[in-house]
DNA sequence: TCAGACTTGGAAACCGCTTTCCTGGAGGTG
DNA sequence: CACCTCCAGGAAAGCGGTTTCCAAGTCTGA
């Protein structure tokens, strides 16, 4: 393994000189010095030990995402976005896969902050668990205590940066938008119960309705997954029109329908929330809240690496996307 | 920032206790002092700096990845195998998305090297360059000279580790299974003519169709994605039956037919090649050969990590998946 | 011609941790 | 009881860089 100190031998040159030209600094190396290092580096193949970098300097030039499930295309468009700016900054990207387990996203902030990256991005929605939340942020607190930075996608309730999709606002202009084509029976693929993206959503749905003076849909739970969406789809009783909480989920209960043989949207509507991309070739197109996800990953990126010392949470409008998957019953 | 010196002042031992009681070590340690330190170092929220461990045990415990796009289910599929098996093993992942660039694939590279990650994991097919192909090679070459592992997914090019799908032969007993139903007019959708995987696919189906003496099909190339199978259906002329070399791109043509009114599998057969996940729930089914993506992920790391000193190449075979999307003319 | 300001190169301290080597005391043996 | 082996604990030498601080030139301008 070729150090920095072959180099310099190398090249008759100190230490000090070889690291100036070879990994950058404020000072000027002599033309002459300056090539004969880059010869030396060149001869030997020298590649600076990032990890001694990084101890030297004090800080990295790594990020961390933290998701719950990269082949979930929310995710990964979401983790991409961010990716894509990291990669525009000259920063890498170490990604750590929870699987939906807290506990693994707890222990991934304490690993990111043992590898001292820079900042740490947080995608996927919190849990309604006031322990597993409370030793999240003492983890996170720890993390910003030592210099890190932080950024969440989902819900401002860990007190860092975040990027907060309208989810309320969301669910309730989507049921307004079905409401006026003359639904009046609807039932709600809400995901779990203790999940907060799933609730704000179902909740904003819920009272849009109440606004209107409908009845309350009948409220499935489940897993927040594509078979969470197909095993609530069963479920749905009378109802002329199903909101899933995510697209994942409204994917499955599509599925579900084609193989009951329920037709979409002749027997029914269904609508979904997100706008993933896999929706564009998907059959029926669903109709959804589209969230800009991309942009978002690259948002929180921004907030993370940003000056601001205040948590500056944003809110995300999603808008409401009308595509074949429901139809108008007036 | 809290370091193993202050650890060790507070619980009154010196660092190499404490490095051995929280950093592991073959060594033991009383249980009166091990409580001290072990005291001392919750209480002031002490984190290993992975980067000085790195440094001063010569080895890190981070592999990275390096894919075209996250957000193409098949790389996700690949990259979520790895990342599965790496957790396992207590490894950290480094993600690169090289966006179909060979220099940035290099570049990746260097930079992977310069991180002294343990592993390099390079998914994605070849491209048939002997300038860029060579250029990796030299850039691989420097970091196995330094202890670095390497393993690839795709073809056995590089001199490395290598999970070699069997791209030629799933191609021909696609051709064969398609024959069977009596087609006889092809075309294929080939995908860029220097992309290693899309060219052996391709052969093995052209060189099946010889062998049973029919036509040759019509080749259309273009992009290896979704818009690239899109544009690309627009050529296939009179063919009963067409085969997209990979999926997203058959599900782009099956948009294109869609939107022209074409039926599948009534007016075109259409097939596809990996069974990316999102097919599951695509309309129509799509027929494909299955590989099974997550294992090649796993399996490339455990090639990477493994101690055979010289490349191994698994042949990792297709299935053909016979789905909806085409049709029985017999 | 010479003081003063700039520039360039090098020596060495330091970043936080691991691990070798050394030391002193405990335990076992004849 | 002397002798030897073991073992826990600590001092200190790295690991591969960065950066501060000096020293020695090199340019200016008076």
């Amino acid at each position: 393994m070729v150090t920095l100190e072959d180099v310099a031998k190398q090249a008759g040159v100190s230490l000090a000189t070889a690291s100036r030209v070879l990994n950058g600094s404020t000072r000027q190396v002599g033309a002459a010095l300056r090539a004969r290092v880059e010869r030396a580096a060149d001869e030997l193949g020298y590649r600076a030990n990032m990890a001694a970098q990084t101890l030297a300097r004090g800080a990295s030039n790594v990020i961390g995402i933290v998701v719950h499930d990269l082949t979930d295309p929310y995710f990964a468009a979401l983790a991409d976005g961010a990716m894509r700016a990291a990669a525009g900054q000259g920063l890498l990207v170490m990604v750590g896969t929870t699987h939906r387990d807290p506990e693994q996203e707890i222990a991934y902030v304490a690993t990111m902050n043992a590898q001292r990256v820079r900042a740490v991005l947080l995608a996927g929605s919190r849990v309604d668990d006031p322990d597993v939340t409370g030793r999240l942020r003492r983890e996170l607190e720890r993390y910003r205590a030592s210099g890190g930075r932080i950024a969440c996608v989902g819900q401002d309730l860990l007190g860092v940066d975040t990027v907060a999709p309208a989810n309320y606002a969301g669910g309730a202009e989507l049921a307004r938008s079905l409401a006026a084509l003359g639904h009046t029976r609807f039932a709600v693929l809400a995901g779990p119960p203790h999940l907060m993206t799933a609730r704000d959503r179902c909740a904003g749905f819920m009272a849009a309705l109440e606004e209107l003076g409908l009845p309350e849909p009948r409220v499935v739970h489940g897993p927040f997954d594509r078979d969470g969406g197909y095993a609530a789809a069963r479920q749905t009783g009378d109802a002329t029109c199903v909101f899933a909480v995510n697209d994942v989920m409204a994917v499955g209960a599509l599925a579900a329908y084609r193989e009951q043989g329920v037709r979409v949207p002749d027997d029914v509507s269904v609508a979904g929330f997100d706008d993933i991309a896999t929706l564009r070739d998907h059959v029926p197109a669903l109709t959804t809240v589209r969230l800009p996800l991309a942009d978002m990953g690259a948002l929180a990126l921004d907030l993370a690496l940003g000056e601001g010392d205040t948590a500056v949470v944003e809110h995300i409008a999603g808008e409401v996307v009308l595509r074949e998957s429901v139809r108008d019953i007036r």
